[in-house]
DNA sequence: CCGCTGAACAATGTATACAATCGAATTGAC
DNA sequence: GTCAATTCGATTGTATACATTGTTCAGCGG
């Protein structure tokens, strides 16, 4: 039925035929929702959903409150699912929590990540080029951002702060993959990223923290800023 | 269906008779397990539980659904479901994420709480009386202690961080109503609520903060140790 | 006596039928 | 012409029947 909370990373990585029909709707739904191929704010109608994936609507319902624990959708009582608007409200409060969470996933990670960790992390902290225009090179680009935030929030030796932490992440990079708050350039987030992997080498728990809140506050102005723009 | 997520101090204090069934069924089964009505690893099967309460299983497969997102319950397929585990490994991760979010949520509320907030905190800083081997008080020494947290989380006026201090809080308590670890004197969890209140009408960000790491800290220790030695 | 295999059983997984409720549209009155 | 009320339709809420799968126990063979 449920179990893992896989975030977009790791629902792109996986093979989906093993899971369970209800565990593959869910990934689905949440994949088209943060990617945008569902709209923010899109009416979801059960029915309408059990004929797309040929399936009934038990084990859609399912997947649907899944999504709605996670806030991904928004329900109303009689009047059927929504998938979860883009508010700037929102965004903020998301950014207070990664700025928290994040810095301090950072200084545990300087503490408790093993030397393999710390080499797997410095080769995914560069971030592939990014084609302004050609959507497929920024989608590799969160990807590879996700993969370098998932390793590291794994070096922390915390499952409910990994789950934080890229639940987090996947709402924050929402945005991002409808066009509003991209980055434009790969070279600024590959430099934070070696930045904090230079730290946590060197073990230095003030500086990894201080390192990843500087990050985290990085790309959240503009993305706040595109919102309130675009109307959100 | 679903949409809040409510706490343990949440859920006794509304009145139930207004929800719909999925949302009842959920709330009560929350209760039964954090209170202890449903013991650690307790096998769940859903036919019992409608016959137990009444309703068909597909209400009831959607709040062991929710359940189980909140990892209140453990689920393996055709196997059934498992009340959740004591472990002290997952409440050393625990304590953890009560020690990164709740100290920098009382640096927020020292920012953003009205006076009106502080006022409403400062009145729910003190504990009632604890009789060792009177449930009830007990339960009430709980009870008004989610509250006062609710309050302080409430303040720093962000719903996510609301979750899940909240969310951590209600797993945090529950050795508790087990009898495990718990506190003997109600003066020492009241002097440091007064004490974060003091910090926080002062406007002092980096007391509060502080404070609130020392108060989390304080009992984690001690339940960790009696989790150990009860064997989980 | 221990271990393996297979079949029966019990519990969950899925689908579908029926009930309840909300919303929208149409019609009527003012 | 506009507003309100009632009825009809669509969508979700719940229950139940059927399919699938994991488990357990009995019987057989080593």
């Amino acid at each position: 039925m449920m179990q893992p909370k896989p975030s977009l990373v790791e629902i792109t990585a996986e093979n989906p035929e093993k899971k369970s029909l209800p565990e593959r709707i869910y990934a689905e739904l949440k994949r088209q929702i943060l990617s945008g191929t569902i709209k923010p704010e899109q009416h979801l109608r059960e029915k309408d959903l059990c004929e797309q994936l040929q399936v009934s609507r038990t084990p859609v319902r399912e997947a649907l409150n899944r999504l709605g624990n996670e806030d991904l959708v928004v329900f109303r009582p009689h009047c059927g699912y929504l998938a979860a608007p883009l508010s700037s409200e929102r965004f903020r409060e998301l950014q207070d929590l990664r700025l928290i969470v994040e810095s301090k996933v950072a200084a545990l990670a300087a503490v408790r990540a093993t030397d393999e960790e710390i080499a797997a992390m410095r080769q995914a902290a560069t971030m592939p080029e990014i084609n302004p225009g050609e959507d497929d090179s920024f989608v590799r680009f969160c990807q590879a951002n996700a993969y370098f935030h998932l390793l590291l929030v794994r070096a922390s030796r915390n499952s409910m702060l990994e789950g934080i932490v890229m639940s987090a992440l996947d709402v924050y990079q929402r945005p991002a993959y409808l066009g509003i708050g991209r980055v434009q350039d790969r070279t600024k987030p590959s430099r934070r990223h070696h930045e904090i992997v230079d730290a946590i080498e060197a073990r230095d728990v003030i500086k990894a923290e201080t390192v990843m809140a500087h990050h985290v506050i990085g790309g959240s102005e503009r993305i706040i800023k595109s919102l309130i723009e675009a109307g959100h």
